[in-house]
DNA sequence: GGTCTATGCCAC
DNA sequence: AAACGTGGCATAGACC
């Protein structure tokens, strides 16, 4: 049922079956590492799985995904310690007021122990063995005390839920990794041409942005400009007559003068250039696949993060290059207005949640009579979240708190406890960080007597700040526990579809490692919304799979309360194709 | 040479 | 229209 497995030496690995309490079963068995992915895969056979208990699953199931075997279920024990340590709810238990340990270090860059994306089982034991990761792990013993925690915790159901959310997602951030986002160089080649020119060798300009140059510094009667550095461009606009301060894009379109366009031009393209140009494609694209390193909780709210290559910041200008193979198509799906509808439910604003039955909620908002347009509505949910006190969004909150009394007392009050320094917590459980030793010590200051006018004024600043945090962190990160749940209900019921289809499941290893090649996978995850590869025989069923799976992730999370998560979902040849 | 910060902009 | 949340990343330029 449960296996704990740890490293016992650099070259031997301990699987041991353990009960519910984490306590040992029978005889812990000592493997080398190049029989752990057939131990695993043998059992991954048996009708009931496993759980897996592990350190960090971005090592182990790296390794064992490059070896062709898929695990079902985990239980990532430095993710579940993050959320353990840090959550309100168990910060009465032992566990939390524990001095840190090992479990309290971050994980080692990705790169630096995971192994190539299609290396084999022969380089199992070096990874693993290798770095300062190699000592013996006391995994089993963290288990326990993880256990004993939530037992401690009254009615640690939801909290459960996150372990469990969190341990898959990190199953499905290797997954995805492993199999890569589908990527035409050739698509991506042709745009690239198309908005710099041919092809250029590294630190030159492609023809189009000498062009560019050229023309500015023509305007600008000035040929030492370059157009790739702020200071130089600020101080060349001062001397042609245009007193603007930064050199920014909105700031910059609101002067007009014959250089913005060109200016402007210059930095949109350049940017593609540095950010996703060649260097970029060379770099990150290895046989037509992108492979981002996902970093599952990698945010304070829960939210994933990514290390290299900018899988966060997919520009919409290069979607065209994410295409699906030959007979296969991509099925894309986004959830409309999650953070609202999470709102809605975390408050149980009937009337919000109400406005959002159907699938355009600003829409629903507009319909009961709230503001007057759909952006109005828009601008005014976002300000409500992120704390926006001026401009069009400030004017419409007092119309928003009129209409929706519960959702907009719930961000105020995270907002007032983060001014106060104190910790917030998600719906299923994920706490906020303290403020750092620097917002303390500004607070301190300014409470002091003698304390200065500039001193109370940082401080409030700073109090202020820390609010929009906490007010943004519960609905953000109850929008990314929403967002586990709904890829994890993916992620079954893709499994489904496998099991019925007549592809033979199970272990499917290729000469490339590869272990995805004929089946519906993940494929790209960008905090509420998906991407499933998938043959296109399967599309129409992963498409109703995935529409399932968020009202699945919507009942899970808030039972019965009436609230919608209704999605844009369309199955494509390309990403660009999608919304 | 390397490290660090500021800038600017991409995504949700 | 404007400066309000979470991130990553390339570059220039200051600094060691």
């Amino acid at each position: 049922m449960t296996i704990v497995l740890a490293r016992n030496s650099p070259t031997e690995v301990v699987a041991s079956s353990v009960d519910a309490h984490g306590e040992l079963l029978g005889e812990a068995t000592v493997l080398p590492f190049d029989r752990l992915a057939g131990f695993v895969a043998e059992r991954e056979g048996a009708p009931e799985p496993e759980r897996w208990v592990w350190s960090d699953s971005s090592r182990w199931y790296g390794d064992l995904l490059n070896a062709g075997v898929r695990v079902r279920r985990c239980h990532d024990l430095r993710l579940s310690h993050a959320i353990l340590r840090n959550s309100t709810l168990t910060a009465h238990t032992a566990f939390a007021r524990a001095e840190p340990t090992a479990w309290d270090q971050p994980v080692e860059p990705p790169s630096a122990h995971v192994a190539p994306v299609h290396s084999t089982l022969f380089d199992l034991g070096e990874t693993m063995a290798s770095g300062r990761s190699a000592a013996r792990e006391d995994s089993a013993a963290e288990y326990r005390h993880q256990l004993q925690a939530l037992s401690e915790v009254p009615d640690a159901g939801r909290l459960r839920l996150l372990l469990a959310a969190e341990s898959v997602g990190a199953l499905i951030a290797a997954e995805m990794r492993h199999a890569g986002l589908p990527w035409r160089t050739e698509v991506h080649d042709a745009l690239l041409t198309a908005e710099l020119g041919p092809r250029v060798p590294y630190g030159t300009r492609p023809a189009r942005l000498e062009e560019l140059a050229g023309r500015i510094r023509g305007i600008l009667g000035d040929q030492s400009v370059n157009p790739d550095s702020p200071p130089n461009v600020l101080k060349a606009l001062n001397r042609a007559g245009l007193m603007i301060t930064s050199t920014n894009r909105w700031e910059l379109a609101e002067y007009s003068h014959p250089v913005i366009e060109p200016l402007l031009e210059y930095k949109k393209r350049a940017r593609l250039l540095t950010a996703n140009g060649w260097t970029w494609m060379d770099q990150w694209i290895i046989d037509e696949r992108f492979h981002p390193d996902y970093v599952p909780g990698g945010a304070a709210t829960g939210r994933w993060a990514t290390s290299g290559g900018g899988a966060l910041q997919l520009p919409k200008q290069i979607r065209a290059a994410v295409t699906a193979d030959p007979g296969w198509k991509l099925v894309v799906a986004d959830a409309a207005q999650l953070e609202p509808r999470i709102l809605a439910a975390l408050s149980a604003d009937t009337a919000m949640a109400a406005a959002g039955r159907g699938t355009d909620m600003y829409a629903g908002i507009v319909a009961s009579g709230v503001v007057e347009s759909r952006e109005h509505a828009k601008v005014a949910m976002l300000g409500a979240m992120y704390g926006a006190t001026t401009g069009e969004s400030g004017r419409l909150m007092p119309k928003l708190t009129r209409a929706y009394p519960r959702a907009i007392r719930l961000v105020e009050q995270a907002a007032r406890a983060g001014e106060r320094g104190e910790h917030v917590t998600s719906w299923l459980g994920r706490s906020s960080p303290a403020p750092g030793a620097d917002w303390q010590e500004a607070q301190r200051l300014a409470s002091q007597p003698g304390a200065s006018a500039a001193e109370e004024s940082r401080a409030r600043s700073r109090a202020r700040d820390w609010g929009r945090f906490t007010r943004n962190f519960v609905v953000q990160g109850s929008a990314a526990e929403w967002a586990l749940c709904w890829m994890g209900e993916i992620r079954n019921g893709l499994r489904a579809i496998e099991q019925r289809s007549s592809t033979p499941p199970g272990r499917l290893a290729t000469a490339s490692g590869a272990v995805f090649e004929s089946l519906p996978h993940l494929v790209f995850f960008l905090h509420d919304e998906i991407i499933v590869h998938t043959p296109e025989e399967h599309a129409e069923e992963v498409a109703q799979t995935v529409t399932e799976a968020a009202a699945f992730a919507g009942r899970l999370l808030f039972r019965d309360f009436p609230v919608d998560f209704p999605l844009g979902i369309a199955v494509v040849d390309r990403y660009s194709e999608a919304k």
